[in-house]
DNA sequence: CAACTGTACTAACCGTAATAGTACAGTTAC
DNA sequence: GTAACTGTACTATTACGGTTAGTACAGTTG
């Protein structure tokens, strides 16, 4: 379920947050699915207990899954909403970069391109 | 010269040495201008001279400047070519925010609209 | 009651950033 | 040559965050 590279400089906590979240944007993971248990990703992993709940709360607090002591932890009703009202914020780090990139005199071209190529527009001869 | 957030999460050598290429890319520092000595650079900033030099060998390694044992340091002749040459291969990094944000519902229109906007093309009202 | 769930807590280990202090070699100007 | 600067190297120490380890407690389920 989870691919974790524990020589990555990204935690593991924040390895685990991340995926969960692009999962529930894939829409493979749904409101009111379950979460794997502490205890069993822990094992499913390799890694400590711990580093799990931390994961889990941090997604809790974020107010993409919710945690049900004694049950377990739930994708949110509300996820992906929230998901996506997260994703026009972070418009402004896209900014930033791209401010970045025009100092380092990348054209406003290369990198419309770039936005381009994402929505699989690359170059227009097809 | 230079400004430190020691409360940051990206380390103190790693903000000298960014502020250092913007600088350069600004047109500020040029090729053949002397660095502040490791010494005084420590002071100014209140920080340990083991700090700024990190910074500074980061910033030698990069070919950004060239660090004379008895003289001092010194932009790099071609920094700022250097600088550029980076920035065409940071375009992957624009490459794969824009993916996370098109998967977070983003539209292509709202991320060309900010690369305009970095370009001072926001609205077209001008 | 038994087996699961999330949660809380302390202790320990490790890597990295940063500080502190010392030392050495090259350069420059007097 | 000496003094004052320059970069460089090295060890030791502190601090912090990520991770592991182990234990414990409360709620849920069958």
């Amino acid at each position: 379920m989870f691919q974790i590279d524990p020589l990555s400089r990204i935690p593991i906590y924040e390895q685990i947050a991340e995926q969960t979240e692009k999962l529930i944007l894939l829409g493979l993971l749904l409101p009111g699915d379950p979460m794997p248990s502490v205890r069993s990703l822990s094992v499913e992993l390799g890694t400590n207990p711990n580093t799990i709940q931390k994961a889990y709360s941090e997604l809790d607090s974020r107010g993409t899954i919710c945690s049900v002591p004694g049950k377990g932890c739930f994708i949110s009703k509300d996820a992906k909403a929230v998901l996506e009202k997260r994703a026009k914020q972070r418009l402004g780090q896209l900014y930033t970069l791209c401010e970045s990139l025009k100092l380092a005199g990348v054209t406003m071209e290369e990198m419309t391109d770039t936005v381009r190529q994402v929505f699989g527009k690359g170059d227009g001869n097809t």
